[in-house]
DNA sequence: CTGTTAGCGCATTCAC
DNA sequence: GTGAATGCGCTAACAG
């Protein structure tokens, strides 16, 4: 008991008996157990969190704010990827779950019926993300894509733009992508723009290279198209690059957006009118809230359920 | 125990018994323990993996390769960042060797004392990646920085130019991409071309904006520079862009090369030749190599060291 | 195929 | 400031 005090930081030990201690580790290379010290005191110190993917995409700047919010706390990161699948991510909650995590952050108000029962039986904390779900399992900290999106065929309508068109995925597994689209076709519609033009290719998330490709597809269906909003940075960028490619000027013969405000489109040349999304805001806040949420907890008195609106603003540039 | 067989897979239980455990635990939303598990059985079923970054860097694949390597095994990432710092690591090692994890995965071959020292006591599988350590702690999976970078040189050098620079950040806390520079030097020497130009800016990772600045302050320095090479390809786009803008033709007036084969240099307009270093392919076969090594430790006899040097290649594009 | 016993390595609680 | 007793929830090992 001496030595698991000694080993704390806030305990009342002697001086000499903790040197005596800490000797004894060193010279062991001793190294505390800490999934026995979870069993005894109930408390892992993990945070579980499930984002879509880590990789080009915005969940990574999302995964730093939640670690940089966490730092210093105590608490563990748990991470998984769902690989855009709500069925991957119903795995994941159970499996997350086996490890007693004191809070979960997942992304995104979709899930299966029974990733939805787990996630509000867990008994502890849970925050959905980057959507703005309409009904919450408990906190969030997110944004309407569809509002988004719609705000930036508004944006393009206001320069003058009419023959408006929408770059993305086939399938709805993204689901924040199928937002976007919707909120697309929405502000169309109410704009008076009835001919919305939809191009669907590859499947979520959709890589620079398709969102050339489909750049490519979009010209030969519609070549009196003036703008093209692609439902993230990396196939924007893409698109602009086939641009390049085929000597079509950007802006001029064609407008190019995206979504999501990722570093490429500030650098490249012309640099990409976009939406900002404040991506690791979402992570960074999320883990403020987890934090109160678990000392609600860890007190006996669990936390009013939350919900943060992020901001996001489009961001204009030369690309439109 | 009943139940605990019964949640296990390949136990044998009448089929009676095994619905009647199933509805109770459907009933009461039981979900098991693995931290009281793992006390148990010794086995904590995970496996951590130090890198310095996640966001917008190669080290986002190979984590997606160990995922991949370690889908179905029962294994789980245990991930920490180290933002480029041997200290940061050194207190991640301590911090991950609580969890009790079944094996470790380090960037690189540099570790503060200690932290090799944990590394070395720690009595489970340890792989270091994406470097070619001359005294490794056991297994490696990599390649040598200094090399690649090398070959790069030759490559320009084959091609006529011969006034090659070097862009890459300010200090050697990124240790690969300090190799990559040193391999640069000892390129140029080897080749008889005395004057490197080495630009250094920023604090390591490098962004995009600053290999941007990087390449304004190069050809200001070297005015008759033919050649650049980054430390890495979200640094190469940054310059490929700020000589857009400056309207410096590339390659004609200068040529631009990366490192890493990130998706950008490959979809970027001209497209930037680079070193194609197979990030997913470490993670892959570092995953590959943990379980032998992971189920060599549990059936008692321990692996022998193990060091898999990957490939890499200069892929000669547009941009040189 | 099912059950009993014991113990994993800590932290909680209480006694001194 | 230190220590003894106890139990966290599971699984290994063995018995039946």
């Amino acid at each position: 008991m001496t030595v698991s005090r000694a080993l704390k930081d806030g305990a009342s030990i002697a001086a000499k008996t903790r040197n005596k201690i800490m000797k004894a580790v060193e010279d062991l290379g001793y190294v505390l157990d800490q999934s026995a010290g979870s069993l005894s005191s109930k408390r892992t110190g993990f945070v579980a969190v499930l984002v879509p993917s880590i990789n080009n995409s915005n969940f990574a700047d999302t995964a730093r704010g939640l670690t940089d919010a966490l730092q210093g706390s105590g608490l563990q990161l748990l991470l998984g990827y769902t690989d855009y699948s709500v069925e991957k991510e119903e795995e994941l909650i159970e499996s997350m779950l086996r490890r007693r995590p004191e809070a979960i952050v997942v992304t995104g108000g979709r899930h299966t019926a029974r990733g939805r029962r787990l996630l509000e039986n867990a008994g502890i904390p849970v925050i959905e993300t980057w959507d703005q779900p309409a009904k919450p399992v408990r906190h969030v900290v997110g944004f309407s894509n569809a509002e988004a999106a719609a705000s930036l065929v508004r944006h393009l309508h206001g320069k003058g733009y009419r023959k408006i068109a929408f770059i993305g995925g086939t399938t709805n597994r993204d689901t924040r992508g199928a937002d976007r689209r919707l909120g697309y076709e929405r502000a169309m519609t109410a704009l008076g723009l009835k001919d919305a033009r939809v191009i669907s290719f590859g499947t979520p998330p959709i890589t620079m290279q398709q969102g050339g490709e489909a750049l490519a597809r979009l010209i030969e269906q519609w070549p009196d198209v003036e703008a093209a909003i692609c439902v993230s940075d990396l196939s924007a960028f893409g698109a602009l690059m086939e641009c390049h490619r085929r000597k079509l000027q950007v802006p001029k013969r064609i407008a190019i957006a995206g979504f999501g405000d990722f570093e490429i489109s500030r650098c490249s040349y012309p640099a990409i009118t976009t939406v900002g999304v404040h991506c690791y805001d979402i992570g960074r806040r999320a883990g403020e809230l987890l934090l109160r949420a678990i000392e609600g907890e860890r007190k006996g008195q669990p936390m009013a359920a939350e919900t943060i609106i992020t901001n996001y603003a489009v961001i204009s540039r030369e690309s439109t």
